[in-house]
DNA sequence: CCCAGTCAGTTCCTTTTTGACACTTATTCA
DNA sequence: TGAATAAGTGTCAAAAAGGAACTGACTGGG
């Protein structure tokens, strides 16, 4: 039987006690239990493309028009989207971001770069680069009081 | 093993893991289709809270076993996880994050970071802090050749 | 040596979710 | 007038997920 501190992280460099505390349960639970599942994080990619309508959003994601129906009413609800009418009379509505919603990117982010990093694949990638300069970007964590960039091995976790 | 085309029923449905790898897809659809279900993200965060065994999975996200089952075998030929034996002749694994799997620990603290502060919530949060200075932390972008942090709004996407 | 228990699954069956296709309503365009 | 568009809804079969029980190879206690 083995106990408790036999343990060998074979595989990391990342500091994995350190992101024990980190992430917590109930928190990732309930966030995943609005963004977890297959499309709905898909949607909001698209919404961040800069498509806002129903049908727009069935021709780019290929969805099933009731499972679109069901997660935009979805995201509304949870105050990630706004159904703003845009025409009157046969109504029309445009799906957007809110700040909520555009407060979602940094996931959008990390599961771009993990890919792109991470996936075997002979396609092309998306490299996502600073606007400005073109060089591709660091996703890191951001220290205003120390002005540093640093990796997940340097979190910690409080809870007030 | 079955192979992707030995038998298409003949309803014209399509399996849909079949589907893997034959159409094309961006990073983003090709990464969600690895961790983009209701327990794969739960379940690698279990893995960096320390769990390693098939029961203690089980037991720690209330997950069905031939749930537990089908996705552990996923992660690991995804190379995400690794099942190395701790025991022999009642052969007994133990699953691992690989490097890869560490990797993804910037999806899960963007999704607890979005939790926090964009849920509504009358249970205690959880702050993620920079351990030597107890700043709360910022996760954004940042260009090693402009040294600056930036936000979602200055990011382009390149397709080499 | 026998019994109870553990671990890592598998089998079988039920419930829930999803997708495909057709239909609707109101309006505009040719 | 007929066709097209936008934003859905209804129906129903297929697929995925869940739950309970079972298996097989051991282990430790008495």
């Amino acid at each position: 039987m083995s106990t408790a501190n036999d343990h060998v992280p074979s595989t990391g460099r990342i500091d994995v006690d350190a992101l024990n505390g980190a992430i917590e349960a109930t928190t990732i639970e309930r966030t995943l239990a609005l963004v977890g599942d297959r499309w709905t994080i898909l949607i909001l990619r698209a919404a961040f493309r800069g498509i806002r309508r129903f049908d727009e959003f069935c021709a780019d994601l290929g969805i099933a028009r009731p499972m679109l129906t069901r997660r935009l009413r979805k995201l509304v609800g949870a105050g990630l989207m706004t159904r703003e009418p845009y025409h009157e009379h046969p109504a029309r509505f445009e799906y957007r971001l809110t700040s909520a919603g555009l407060a979602l990117s940094p996931v959008l982010v990390a599961l771009v770069r993990w890919g792109d990093h991470h996936l075997p694949s002979s396609q092309a990638k998306t490299m996502l680069v600073h606007g400005p300069c073109g060089t591709e970007l660091v996703q890191g964590f951001w220290c205003e009081t120390c002005a540093t960039v640093f990796g997940p091995g340097a979190i910690r976790s409080v809870h007030p």
